[in-house]
DNA sequence: TTATATACGATAAAATTAGTCCTATTTAAT
DNA sequence: ATTAAATAGGACTAATTTTATCGTATATAA
């Protein structure tokens, strides 16, 4: 319960990995794939999914890959995650809401509440103090 | 992402419904699942294991059902999670440690990082907050 | 021209979660 | 005694979500 994806473990993985190398260079997935046995097409995905978030920057063609470019302590886990996986919330009735027990549920009000809690202790994390 | 389980959903749904009510009358699966459209099999499970934990008393027969006999300001969100759900982690690397990546993996002790936060929050949330 | 990389849609497989079914037992009411 | 309504709990099925793979296109360095 309240598990991570993996989508969001392999972005860690790949960040982490990235970030102990010099700045100018590039990661292939295949490179991170390949060091933490993690499958590629996943990976690659994710980090397609995080250069399209301007969190790394994309070189095509051969010798190219991946590198940051965002500042990971400007970017709060609450956003990196819902860059990565939609909207973070212990229920989904509050965003989408076409739940159809919303008139009688009586839930509502205080499950926000914890959610405010997460919402709220992964907005004060950023992902540098993750991934550093 | 980070969701909580319609186990979870129905245990407090029912909890906040007998807290509405006065301390000796008695709730029935039934009951519950009638007023809040909720399946009664899956709900009078949870309803049972709630009452294996001690949160709830149960009393066979017609006329039986369940009420509160836990102070649930003493209980933890965190503990109430673990008794429905078992163990609270975004991943499930620290609790089994049957993961294989375990050796080569470089994100297990930031994301310990995180995890503890996300209990040390539930920990400090009881579950009167929640059904109150 | 070739090989290796990103890009990305579509699909398949696996795992988890949610829900149902069935039978047994308890016990109040008739 | 019999019936009916409740808890108890195992086994099973269905649905959903997550995870992984496949296939094809494009970019580009060698
Ligand atoms: S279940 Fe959707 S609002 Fe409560
Ligand atoms: S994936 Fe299991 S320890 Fe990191």
């Amino acid at each position: 319960m309240l598990n991570i994806t993996r989508k969001v473990e392999y972005a860690l993985i790949a960040l982490r990995h990235m970030q102990s190398k010099s700045d100018n260079t590039l990661t292939s997935a295949n490179e991170v794939a390949k060091q933490y046995g993690v499958p590629r097409e996943l990976l690659a995905k994710t980090l397609q999914q995080m250069a399209h978030h301007n969190i790394l920057e994309a070189v095509q063609g051969p010798t190219g890959g991946y590198k940051i470019v965002a500042e990971l302590d400007q970017i709060s886990l609450k956003d990196f995650f819902e860059k990565l996986e939609g909207p973070l919330g212990m229920m989904d009735c509050y965003f989408d809401s076409d739940c159809v027990q919303i008139a009688n549920c009586n839930i509502r009000v205080p499950i926000q509440r914890i959610n405010n809690n997460m919402r709220d202790m992964f907005s004060q994390m950023t992902l540098q103090e993750v991934t550093q």
